[in-house]
RNA sequence: GCCUAGGUGGUGGAACUGGUAGACACGCAGGACUUAAAAUCCUGUUCUUGUUAAGAGAGUGCGGGUUCGAUUCCCGCCCUAGGUACCA
């Protein structure tokens, strides 16, 4: 600790007594840092924020209204995930964006509802707890608190008496409930909605199953009223079960033998667990799963009515993937069954040389003959080491083993070898595929590798160096559609095969049934009971279902959920309780509707709260969510709406994507001695490439401008301590630099609370937005911190003489003056309005340099200046509105300003500009001419005239009737 | 592999619908004030060439194309990021 030396301050300058004291105060950065804040009498961001996010608290500024005079604006953020990291740098963007978009629209009249909430169950405090033995609950609520004190720093205007937590057990109960209605419920495809499965039942009891279109398994079996009616309870329940919108399915898992359980794709890398390195096998297990197919068409459907980000829309497209085309047999008939394959391309049947399935497809056992049995069994067991994902990712290499069976084609008759590949997905479509070489690629490099035969199908084909899949052509090779064309072709193929009941048109959708069991600890607990080996629901009163305690969160020794530890867990003291847990999504997938009402008891959201607040008027949150939280989300809001408990089909009606921000992780440059081994120098970027060095991550909080720091980061780390250098020609120290994910092993987790604490959250506010796009992903930097700060620096002082005394003047502003702040009320409402903060920030700095160079500290401009502001820089804004005498607290509802043209229009004509021998010209901004006009103001120009020189004008080019382009 | 997006000075980025590329800011260089530092202010700053200057040439990942005119539209390629179904 050292102790404060004498020193004086005088009008803000820091006179120092002696030299000595100087080269102290230098030496020591904090100490400086110290010294700043102490002279720093004009704008200080630290007690002036403080005081407003006190005052916003105390007086419950953002407390939503249950006025329903305004109209409503209800602004979502997706909620955080609370990790241990705490809060970095890149959550708080869209958080920012968000909230100053809050603040417009009330500045604006609306009455806004912009809540804040956690998703908080999920693997990593499980993860944690695995490894600490500390209860998930506990450390989640350490993080939660960790988050908030974070987020209070920055100043945002949630409200905060509308927080929700998923692992709250008021709030899981109502995840539980909803689970329970989708059990309840099968889709009938007649009225394409979700309907309570009593209806279905009552149907069954008196037509059987006759009559009944609904998305369902497809094992589903007839049978008469009478037939229903004599089934057994379990026999009744076990074919409900194929109909209902919540259901069991067996599933193919990744599954980790040592470690006893599941695991995400994720956690798998290079066929063995992330964790330990233990192998993962493909495995089927029974699993509860989300009949999402059913809203395929729907889903699709909605996107036409959202206003979403067009690259979203597309992305889930492709993810329900919908294609138009047929499913065709293949019989094979010493097995008396078929082959069900789903093609695109049904005109391309006569260039089927074989049929492939997938090596986990049901019948590989059956088909396969002794003489083969031992290539199939291979080939099975190297497939079952490998994800689908490192299946889909490796085209190049080509592999697959014959089963030794025979197909026969649909049509002709002719004998078809069937063989196993890992390019064929068990999850997609049937599991089989029809391979036509000369028409599809991957076909083709498959029977040139196997020696299969290639079969011209069309006169259009060239086929000699690859498959070619085109459709222009007339077919040949193919019996009786030969001479016609693709279109004459599909329909008479369809006509012949639903004539040999061998096939028929069919839609097919990429995508498949969402898994919803995990098997977890730290999720909501599944409210289902076995009786039978069949599945109950739990009485509805008896909700929620809590989580039960466990000794370990690890799963039983006999490969069980971690559930299966807790004791006398038992339904009615008799059942056995479902052990595994719904999925991270299962939470977030209705979450926005219980901010409207999050105390409710009755309901998940009173009728009144909903029919208020509808759908999410803007949506933030990063575009990794867009085919797995926003599909979901979706889902289920489209089946609370077939029930009638919610009226949006679509929850979100415009949504934004935030771009991720990366670290951007700094390294020095350690010198290798002539063995290789490190020595204790560290050498600049710019002359590493002199010295034989090891680049090594270090703490970018460390770096400053890519320049390190050398004091800190010899207490960075011990073996640093000594640590020597080699400075640039400058004398600095260069560190290099790369774009990174944000983790903590690389040392470039940026913390925004080290930022507030030197720059205030006014500056961290305007400087994420500053930073780029809201919508581009962007590696954090602070490179250009200072000039935030320094903008909200000048806006101080435009309100302060240079006492730092507070002084605004009462005159009239000057036209000059107007002009400058209309210019901003207009291009603040026009970005803040498509959402380009960035470049309503950069606005911000030009509007102040004008006022600064006008001298300007008129209140008639610097109050509706402060206003425009606000929702940027909400702490120093209201300190201005404050001491401008208005009454305190209320400039988040006040009136925004209206723009008045008037002040902009521009009275000189502007210039002509020669170049290449053609003109441009430059014509005042809010003349408003047409084009017409516009053409003879220009030849009425003598520069005009003079540029021409006598040559006749040829073409005018008019751009928005401002700027021309004349060709002579 | 497939789907989606991006690539512009030393750096972050701007250019909104095809119309003066580099706004605004950082950094850097020089200057003013100061015994000095901080703060503040001023000037310059795409690159190459040119003694300064005037000027000339090149230039928005690479290669082509459309257009009077392309960072913007089209075709092909390279690189990067996100997603790819149990991370959230």
């Amino acid at each position: 600790m050292i102790t404060l030396p004498k020193i004086t301050i005088f009008q803000g300058i820091i006179l120092f007594k002696d030299e000595k004291i100087y080269k102290l105060c230098m030496k020591n950065r904090n100490f400086a840092v110290l010294i700043q804040s102490q002279k720093s009498m004009e704008y200080n961001h630290k007690s002036l924020e403080n005081k407003w996010q006190k005052f916003w608290a105390d007086h419950q500024t953002f407390k939503v209204a249950d006025t329903h005079e305004k109209p409503k604006y209800y602004v979502l953020d997706m909620f955080p995930y609370p990790s241990g990291a705490g809060l970095h740098v890149g959550h708080p963007l869209g958080y920012i964006a968000s909230d100053i978009f809050s603040r417009y629209k009330r500045l604006k009249g609306f009455n806004v509802l912009h809540p804040m909430g956690y998703d908080s169950f999920g693997l990593p405090a499980e993860q944690y707890a695995i490894q600490t033995g500390q209860h998930p609950a506990v450390t989640t609520e350490v993080n939660i608190n960790r988050y908030r004190e974070q987020l209070d720093n920055i100043g945002f205007s949630f409200d905060w008496s509308k927080e929700v937590r998923t692992s709250d057990a008021d709030y899981y109960k109502w995840t539980q409930w909803i689970f329970m209605q989708l059990f309840n419920a099968w889709y009938n495809n007649d009225a394409d909605k979700a309907v309570p499965i009593e209806e279905l039942v009552k149907h069954f009891a008196s037509h059987g199953s006759a009559g009944i279109k609904a998305v369902a398994d497809e094992d589903i079996a007839s049978f008469t009223a009478a037939e229903w009616n004599a089934f057994s309870e379990e026999e009744q329940q076990k074919e409900l079960l194929k109909y209902r919108l919540a259901f069991l399915r067996e599933s193919t898992v990744n599954w980790c033998a040592a470690l006893g359980t599941v695991l995400a794709n994720d956690e798998v890398i290079g066929g063995v667990s992330e964790r330990g390195g233990y192998p993962v096998e493909q495995k089927k297990m029974m699993q509860w799963s989300m009949r999402i197919t059913a809203y395929a068409d729907r889903l699709l459907r909605g996107l036409d009515t959202v206003d979403w980000p067009e690259p979203l829309i597309e992305m889930q497209r492709n993810w329900i993937g919908k294609s138009v085309g047929a499913s065709v047999k293949f019989p094979v008939p010493q097995l008396d069954t078929a082959i069900e394959v789903f093609t695109t391309r049904v005109d391309t049947i006569y260039g089927v040389s074989f049929v492939v399935l997938a090596p986990e497809h049901e019948l590989v056992a059956a088909l396969t003959t002794d003489a083969q049995k031992e290539a199939v069994e291979n080939y099975i067991a190297i497939t079952k080491k490998k994800s689908e994902l490192d299946r889909m990712a490796d085209t190049k290499t080509v592999s697959g083993a014959f089963t030794g069976s025979y197909a026969k084609h649909p049509i002709s008759g002719e004998a078809i070898q069937i063989w196993i590949a890992d390019y064929v997905l068990a999850s997609y479509g049937t599991g089989a595929v029809m391979a036509v070489p000369s028409g599809d690629q991957r076909d083709y490099v498959f029977a040139k590798h196997f020696d299969l035969p290639i079969i011209p199908i069309s006169d259009s084909q060239n086929i000699e160096e690859q498959a070619d899949g085109n459709k222009d052509g007339r077919y040949i090779n193919s019996d009786f559609i030969n001479g016609m064309t693709y279109k004459e072709a599909v329909p008479a193929l369809i006509e012949r095969l639903e004539a040999l009941k061998l096939g028929k048109a069919k839609v097919n959708f990429r995508m498949r049934d969402a898994i919803f069991g995990r098997q977890r600890y730290w999720g909501e607990p599944v409210p289902v009971y076995f009786k039978n080996g069949l599945p109950y629901l739990i009485n509805e009163e008896e909700l929620p279902l809590l989580l039960p305690e466990v000794d370990k969160y690890l799963p039983t020794e006999t490969g069980e959920p971690p559930l299966a530890r807790a004791e006398n867990w038992k339904y009615q003291d008799a059942y056995d309780y479902e052990l595994s847990t719904m999925p991270g999504w299962a939470g977030s997938s209705w979450y926005w509707y219980r901010y409207m009402d999050p105390q409710n008891q009755e309901a998940f959201a009173s009728k009144d709260a909903v029919d208020y607040w509808k759908a999410v008027d803007l949506y933030i949150g990063g575009s990794e969510h867009a085919t797995g939280h926003l599909l979901y989300a979706r889902f289920w809001n489209k089946f609370l709406k077939d029930l009638g408990y919610v009226g949006e089909e679509e929850p979100f009606k415009k949504l934004i994507n935030q771009g991720m921000i990366q670290g951007r992780s700094n390294f020095v440059y350690r010198v290798l001695d002539a063995e290789g081994k490190g020595t204790n120098t560290f050498v600049s970027y710019g002359l590493r490439n002199e010295y034989k060095t090891m680049p090594l991550h270090v703490d970018v909080n460390i770096v400053s401008n890519d320049a390190l720091d050398l004091a800190k980061f010899k207490d960075f780390r011990p073996d640093y301590k000594d640590a020597e250098f080699i400075l640039e020609n400058n004398g600095k120290y260069i560190c290099g630099t790369e774009v990174e994910k944000m983790s903590k092993s690389k040392f470039n987790v940026v913390n925004p609370d080290d930022i507030i604490e030197t720059y205030g959250a006014d500056t961290l506010r305007l400087y994420e937005m500053f930073l780029g796009p809201l919508e581009q992903a962007k590696p954090w930097n602070t490179n250009g911190i200072e000039g935030v700060y320094k903008f909200l620096k000048k806006v101080w002082r435009l309100f302060h003489d240079a006492e730092n005394n507070f002084q605004v003047s009462e005159d009239e502003p000057t036209k000059a003056e107007y002009k400058a702040l209309h210019k901003i009320i207009k291009k603040a409402e026009e970005d803040i309005e498509r959402f380009s903060f960035n470049t309503s920030v950069s606005a911000f700095m030009i509007c102040v340099n004008e006022l600064t160079d006008l001298k300007c500290n008129k209140r008639a401009i610097l109050q509706e200046f402060v206003k425009v502001l606000h929702p940027y820089a909400p702490h120093i804004t209201e300190e201005l509105w404050s001491l401008l005498g208005q009454q305190a607290g209320q400039l988040s509802y006040a009136a925004y300003p209206i723009f008045n043209a008037d002040y902009l229009v521009e009275s000189e004509f502007a210039y002509p500009v020669s170049f290449n021998g053609k003109m441009k010209f430059n014509l005042p901004l809010a003349l408003d001419l047409d084009a017409k006009a516009v053409e003879e103001l220009v030849l009425a120009n003598a520069d005009v005239q003079r540029i021409l020189d006598g040559k006749a004008i040829k073409k005018f080019i008019f751009v928005k009737g401002k700027i021309i382009n004349i060709v002579a």
